[in-house]
DNA sequence: GCAATACTTGAACGGTAATTCAAGTATTGC
DNA sequence: GCAATACTTGAATTACCGTTCAAGTATTGC
């Protein structure tokens, strides 16, 4: 009897993500929305209720994504602290390419919204506390393969690198001098105790 | 002849930066802004062309203040490190008391804006530079006060440290956990190769 | 094919924002 | 005091945005 709906849920999300990723939530009209999803106003009001709607969904769909990236690394046997190294090296290459500067969805989501929106604002804590205890999984494999010190609290060494990098989410918004992005990536390493600099980060062709 | 003007310059850009680093660019309407200036459209648009007018004005006064600070700081002819370390402790404190979590209006406006306001863009990656630049200064004090490894650049230091003081901006809109906020000041320090430990952080009571 | 179903469509609505401007008004030098 | 000056005022203007809804349309089971 009914008809069925002519989009996939999932497509939607992503393509609205790109939007607001792009753009933010307050300069994404919905008439953007409307042009990258292909749905017209009123099938995106039947399926998502609001334009905040939409933005809810996307972010949960960014924060499950990345959460699932951090808990497949904490589950391999070897190679913790490489992974850890590889996102931030990817997130170094993302800033020095610079191509699109639009950092990351669920900062760009804090700043611009969290002040005056309490139910994003307590959304976007579960997120930051997931990622946080993601991450602490990660520092405790590290350690328990011997490549970070284990006298200290993964807990905090995640949360440290969680600031790190939302630094970097911040400074590619101004910066893509790849030696200068790589001199902070540095002291990231620093700061998580890798004196000894077992793990070096790849090193780009000059900027 | 000509009546004077009734309001002064630095007031009503000083009161406007309340505003906008409360509420950010894009939430403050021009009616925030009449308010919290006492003057009225007419004369906010005789004497600054535009709300984006009002904002370049209020961000100039925001570096220039920081930067003024920082620079006072690579004058003393002692205490870099700990004039450092009492920039980070007073974020940490910020983002741990949580009163109003406004962050850093540079930041803000950084994230907020320099996607799509190429005047804005410029307009931040200049003070962007002159911050680092007056940080690096105030590091290359403390290494000749021998309280920073002087092998390292001073520039990276720098880089590194603004990085830090950033994703710290962006911590302070989710997290106001002070043991966590220590964490991530300790991991910086370590960061900026003060292992030893010669300066902590002051700890505040329990949050 | 047909009726039933519910998805799709896009024009219209109400609200709000930035900006302008013509009228009002306070201050100045003489 | 007076005329000249230019600052102040706030209602009007223009534009856009999120949202709704009534009409249209495609699909399904029989």
């Amino acid at each position: 009897m009914p008809r069925t709906p002519e989009f996939d849920r999932q497509t939607v999300i992503l393509e609205a993500q790109q939007v607001f990723w792009s753009r933010g939530y307050g300069q994404t009209s919905v008439s953007d929305l409307v042009a990258a999803t292909g749905l017209k106003p009123g099938s995106l009001y039947a399926a998502f209720g609001s334009k905040r709607g939409v933005f809810l969904e996307v972010l949960d769909a960014y924060n499950h994504a990345f959460v699932g990236r951090l808990r497949a690394l904490a589950k391999q046997e070897s190679g913790a602290l490489e992974g850890l190294v590889g996102i931030l090296d990817e997130i170094v290459d993302d800033a020095a390419t610079g191509r699109d500067r639009r950092g990351c969805l669920a900062v760009n989501a804090l700043l611009e919204m969290s002040q005056h929106d309490e139910e994003i604002e307590s959304r976007l804590r579960q997120h930051n506390e997931r990622v946080r205890r993601a991450f602490a999984e990660v520092v405790k494999a590290a350690q328990a393969q011997g490549d970070v010190d284990a006298q200290r609290d993964p807990a905090d060494i995640a949360a440290f690198l969680v600031n790190s990098i939302w630094g970097l989410r911040v400074m590619c918004k101004s910066e893509s001098d790849r030696r200068t992005l790589n001199a902070i990536a540095a002291g990231i390493l620093a700061g998580i105790g890798n004196r000894q600099r077992k793990i070096r980060l790849r090193v780009s062709p000059a900027n």
